[in-house]
DNA sequence: ACCTGAACACCGTTCAAGT
DNA sequence: ACCTGAACACCGTTCAAGT
C-alpha cells in the first residue's frame, strides 16, 4: 500500500493507542509502516505536523459521534462534553497532547464553535460564554492569541466567519467591549478567579443543601 | 562552591525560569554549574528525581507565602489557591511539569492536606471534600493510586497520619464508604460529571441572574 | 568520595544520492 | 516523484578511569 499522509496519521493514532504517545517516534512510526524514517518527510513537514494531524483526527472522531440532543442549553452542552470525554477515554494520550499544541486545528475550533452556538442559542451573553470557555479549561481557549497569526486581516476573518460564525461573533463582540490590543485581551487572572468562584460557590451550595459533616 | 543536591535544584529552577523547561537538560544544567553532566549523578539518581525535586521546591515556596486568613472556609480556600497561583505564575513551567509527575512529593501533599483541613473545619463532609479535590483539578488528586505503593501497610499509614492528619482522615472515611478495592476506588466518570455539573449549574445561575444576551 | 571523558542507545532532521 | 542511507547535533545514562 502506498504511503500517504492519511496512512501516517492513522498509524500514529494506532501506535499511540497501543504503546503510548512516547512510542510515536519518526523511526518507530516508519517501522510500523514498513518504510524508512526519512520517507515520512515526503508527506509531512515534520513530527509536529503529525502530532497536529492526530489531534485533528481526534476531533473529527468526536464530531462523528455528536448527536443532536433535546433539552436546555446546559443539558445539550453536557451531552456534547461527555461525548468528547468518551472519545478521549479511548485515546488516553489525547489530553496531554492537546495541552502541548501551539495552535488548534480546524476540527477542534469547529467543536468549540458548536459549543458556543449551544450556549448562545440558550440565551447566554457572549461575555458569559467567553468566561465559560475559560472555566471549562483555559487550554481549550488558548487559540485566541493565534487568531491574528494565521491570517493577515479581514479576508481570512471573512472566511472564518462563514466557517465558524458563532466563534467569530463572540470574539468580535467581546473584543469590542474591551478595546485594548487584540493580543492578550483575555485577562488570565480574571478568568482564573471566575472559574474558581464558580466552583467555590457550587461547593458551598452543595454543603448547605446536602449532608453537612456526615 | 561545592556541588550539592540543593545547588542542582536551585540552578534547575533558575534555568527553567529563564529559558524554559526544555532548557533543563543534564548537560546544560551541568554547564550552568560549571561541572560535567555526569557529576550530577553523584547527587541525584536521574533527571526525573531532579524534576521531582523542583516541584517540591515550588510547593515549599507556596507554603512559605501562605498567610492565615479570616472568613469562611471558602474565602480561606480562595486565598490559598490564589497564593498557589501567584507562585506558579512566577514559574510558568510549573503546571505542565506537575502534570507529568508520577507521584507527588511531600510538599505538594502537605499543601493538599491543608486545603482539606480548611474545608473540613468549615463543615464539609469528607465525601464532598473528596469530590471537590477532583473538581479543582483531577490531577491534584492523582496521587491517590500511589498511596499504597510507597509504603507497605499500617506503619507508613501511621507515620502519614501524624504528618497529614486531614488527608488520611478523608481517605479512610471515603474508602470506608466504598468498600471496593483500595486501588482505583475513585470513579473518574463520576468525578468528571460532578465537576462538569458544578460548572454548568454555576453558569446557568449566572445566566439567570445577570444580563441575558447583552 | 567525588568528578571526568568516552561511549552507548536513542532522538528529530538535513543532505546527497539513488530509482 | 518518491524513497533511502549516512550523517549531524542533540538527548539520558553506563562504565571505566582518574584524583
Amino acid at each position: 500500500m502506498k504511503l500517504s499522509r492519511d496512512r501516517i496519521l492513522e498509524t500514529a493514532v494506532a501506535l499511540a493507542d497501543s504503546h503510548g504517545l512516547e512510542a510515536v517516534t519518526m523511526r518507530r512510526l516508519a517501522d510500523e509502516l514498513g518504510v524508512e524514517a526519512m520517507s515520512l518527510y515526503h508527506h509531512t513537514p515534520n513530527k509536529d505536523a503529525i502530532l497536529n494531524g492526530i489531534v485533528d483526527l481526534l476531533f473529527l472522531e468526536i464530531a462523528a459521534e455528536l448527536r443532536p440532543t433535546e433539552g436546555t442549553w446546559a443539558q445539550q452542552l453536557r451531552a456534547r462534553i461527555l461525548t468528547a470525554r468518551r472519545v478521549q477515554v479511548r485515546h488516553p494520550w489525547a489530553p496531554a497532547l492537546i495541552a502541548t499544541r501551539a495552535a488548534p486545528g480546524l476540527p477542534m475550533v469547529t467543536y468549540v464553535d458548536g459549543a458556543i452556538k449551544l450556549m448562545h442559542d440558550g440565551g447566554l451573553s457572549y461575555d458569559l460564554i467567553h468566561h465559560a470557555m475559560h472555566a471549562f479549561g483555559s487550554r481549550i481557549f488558548g487559540f485566541v492569541q493565534e487568531l491574528d497569526d494565521n491570517g493577515s486581516g479581514n479576508e481570512s476573518m471573512a472566511e472564518m466567519a462563514a466557517l465558524l460564525p458563532n466563534l467569530v461573533a463572540m470574539l468580535t463582540e467581546v473584543q469590542h467591549d474591551d478595546p485594548d490590543s487584540t493580543l492578550g485581551w483575555c485577562d488570565d487572572q480574571t478568568e482564573f478567579e471566575f472559574a474558581l468562584d464558580l466552583l467555590l460557590d457550587g461547593l458551598a451550595r452543595a454543603a448547605e443543601a446536602g449532608a453537612i459533616r456526615n
